[in-house]
DNA sequence: AATTTTTACAACCGCCGGAGA
DNA sequence: CTCTCCGGCGGTTGTAAAAAT
């Protein structure tokens, strides 16, 4: 059954913005704000949208100082660096980016930040055989400039600026399954990976990170991480290796990061 | 030049949680 | 305490534009 739709779908205009739908809105609340109620917003302002609609549309577009283009690489970087701590909590993200919108971001990291880290997983995996065997082997990037430590405080991840071409060419060590969404139904984004347990009440990260005690180290992905496999046949020491990290440090970290950022 | 495929992004959908009655 | 309403969020879809064939 579900709840009642939130308007008339039928008596509603759908689709594009037309720039006189546009001017009504904006002057609308260039005027009179949301009068604290978006339902019934439309009604007021002579339009014949969804109360939603016209918020989505102000948010992501009319609203004053919001930032459209291309996103910088300090941007890559932070949007990379909160995703890899926090998932796709894009509205969290969002707020860490001045001007830039939740649903710009959602969009950009789906049809190219991702793609673009996809690349240089899969160039980094041609050059060493395989996913780490051991991450634990793998050296975490070295601090550097502010920027860095800014994430160094409030991410268990940080890039180095200075250490890399684009900001991207060395981000962490991920699996390309994870990025890979669309052939591979175990994949970990999007599913319950065991170690999410221990995260449930700050943190429902979908990539999963492994603060490892001493080290920055961070391993993203769940028990799939490492399977190549996509029926989902991992050995169970892939899936076990995981669960030796202390979840109060995973805990700790996640919570550290929710008083920073919230 | 025409057609097909891919990309980018605006918009929609449905669920969830908080606030208030 | 329960219920309802609304805002907010994240996932997904639709479509126009660009690129490739």
């Amino acid at each position: 059954m579900g709840r009642a739709p939130c308007c008339d779908k039928a008596n509603v205009k759908r689709g594009p913005w037309s720039p006189e739908e546009d001017s009504k809105l904006k002057d609308f609340m260039d005027k009179y704000g949301t009068g604290g109620n978006w339902i019934a917003l439309p009604r007021k302002a002579g339009l014949k949208r969804c109360g939603k609609s016209c918020r989505l549309r102000w948010l992501n577009y009319l609203r004053p100082n919001i930032k459209h283009g291309e996103f910088s690489d300090d941007e890559d970087r932070i949007i990379c660096s909160l995703f890899a701590s926090i998932g796709s909590r894009w509205s969290i993200i969002a707020a860490q980016l001045p001007g830039r919108t939740d649903n710009d971001i959602k969009n950009y990291w789906n049809t190219k930040l991702k793609k673009k880290l996809m690349g240089m997983v899969q160039s980094s995996q041609r050059n060493t055989p395989t996913f780490p065997i051991n991450p634990l082997l793998t050296p975490p990037p070295p601090p550097s400039s502010s920027l860095s430590s800014l994430y160094k405080d409030c991410s268990p991840y940080y890039y180095d600026p200075t250490n890399s071409m684009n900001g991207l060419d060395q981000p962490f060590s991920m699996s390309s399954n994870l990025l890979n969404d669309n052939n591979n139904s175990t994949t970990c984004l999007g599913t319950n990976c065991s170690l999410l347990q221990a995260q449930e009440s700050s943190m429902l990260c979908p990539m999963q990170y492994y603060k490892v005690k001493d080290s920055s180290l961070l391993m993203f992905g769940g028990d799939q991480a490492s399977c190549s496999s996509s029926d989902g046949s991992c050995s169970q020491s892939q899936i076990s290796y995981g669960k030796e990290i202390k979840q109060e440090d995973i805990r700790s970290s996640s919570e550290s990061h929710d008083l920073k950022w919230v």
